[in-house]
DNA sequence: GTCTATATGTTGATAGAC
DNA sequence: GTCTATCAACATATAGAC
């Protein structure tokens, strides 16, 4: 086989990766249905029936996308939970911690230059805020870990009020998600002060800034922090 | 006119506010992309070419119904952010005040039992995390208010450094942006302790959390860490 | 203002040659 | 696996009768 020159290395998937390249970054910026399977071929560089062929449907596509660095981020931020539990082990770990180790992994991919990823939280966070989408991939592909990681909240702030601690995440899933969403809008609100595009300072702020959200309304006293009448 | 049943109030207007109201939900739900305008007319209970007469577009049908309420709920939040400052005048108004007055008026929106504007809250959550329409949309329509309460801010927490307190504008708007989505997430998640739709206990929990991360990050003790009752 | 009818283009998907 | 050719369905938009 090698002798004319041909690859000894199929090049099976070269194609089928351009097409999963080019869906991540157009479904990241257009949503679900903002794309055609058109522009996606074009972009990829394939022809449209490739797309059909390798995913069988806009649908499968969207799906394999999605599927495709789910895992492999869940346990890159498993692992990073892991290592704070085992570092503050025999004792509960602090709130920042704890906070820190789930923003951490994803600061370092929004920061990082791999174009890939970048697109891929991108799309994470247009799924998050999708009625459609967001109730099912995220719930399949996510929710085993986020519990994980509410359960190491739960041991930082051990006086805290459940229903407060589901809020708290809330909170964070949105400043999060706007944050992957990355609008540029921030730049000209703030004239040029402060940037979106800048990860690095806005993990920065983020943690201390989600950190002391969960204090005032989980601490250990949160008790008499019953701010409103009701 | 009058003598043959005939209306004398010209109906005028109805069937164009049908379309709003219906298109209003659609694109909320949905997107921009993923509305087409049969589906609007049919939910309007009106003919697909009414949309075009009234609207001349798919385009000025999205925007006519963005803009439809943006004027009225500036107006409201603009009176709320004034009675805080004129209440605390001559002295700068309290870092949870601001928030209150700013998170207040969407609160009592989202928990009222008018389905027009819970819609709409929606569909700015969606415009805002867009990055084709939120650029465009939300500076035209909310930045010169956003400025006004970023300086109001500015006044409660004087020490702050500028980028810290954009940041910290970005992540408040990130809470609310998902909290209108109203994904229905957290109702799974927390396993029936929390519920989305609760938006009064959402609020309730929402002010004193962003409050306490813009004291952490903007405070006048933002160099140190000083983490509760400080 | 409202409807019928239609123009004109695009969509996701498939069948079949190579 | 890849391409050509093609389908039926559906999209937005408009022209013209009422």
């Amino acid at each position: 086989m090698g002798i004319k020159g041909m690859r000894t290395v199929p090049e099976t998937g070269i194609r089928k990766r351009r097409i999963l390249d080019a869906a991540e970054l157009l479904f990241a910026e257009h949503g679900y249905d903002g794309v055609t399977l058109r522009k996606i071929a074009a972009d990829a560089d394939v022809d449209v029936a490739l797309t059909n062929y390798h995913f069988g449907s806009k649908d499968g596509l969207f799906r394999a996308v999605f599927e495709r660095r789910a895992v492999v981020l869940n346990q890159a931020r498993l692992d990073a939970l892991d290592a704070c539990l085992k570092a503050a082990a025999p004792y509960a770990p602090t709130l920042e911690d704890v906070i820190e180790a789930y923003l951490r992994p994803l600061g370092d991919i929004q920061s990082s230059a791999d174009d890939g990823w970048r697109h891929y939280l991108s799309l994470v966070a247009w799924v998050n805020s999708s009625t459609e989408w967001g109730n099912e991939l995220m719930t399949a592909y996510f929710n085993p870990y986020v519990q994980r990681f509410i359960e190491a909240l739960r041991s930082a702030l051990p006086e805290a009020d459940e229903k407060a601690l589901h809020w708290g995440y809330q909170f964070m899933s949105g400043a999060l998600t706007l944050t992957f969403a990355d609008t540029r809008r921030m730049d000209r609100l703030s004239d040029g002060a402060a940037s979106s595009g800048d990860a690095v300072t806005g993990y920065a702020h983020m943690i201390p800034f989600i950190a002391a959200g969960f204090e005032r309304i989980c601490g250990p006293k949160s008790g008499e922090d019953k701010p409103l009448d009701q």
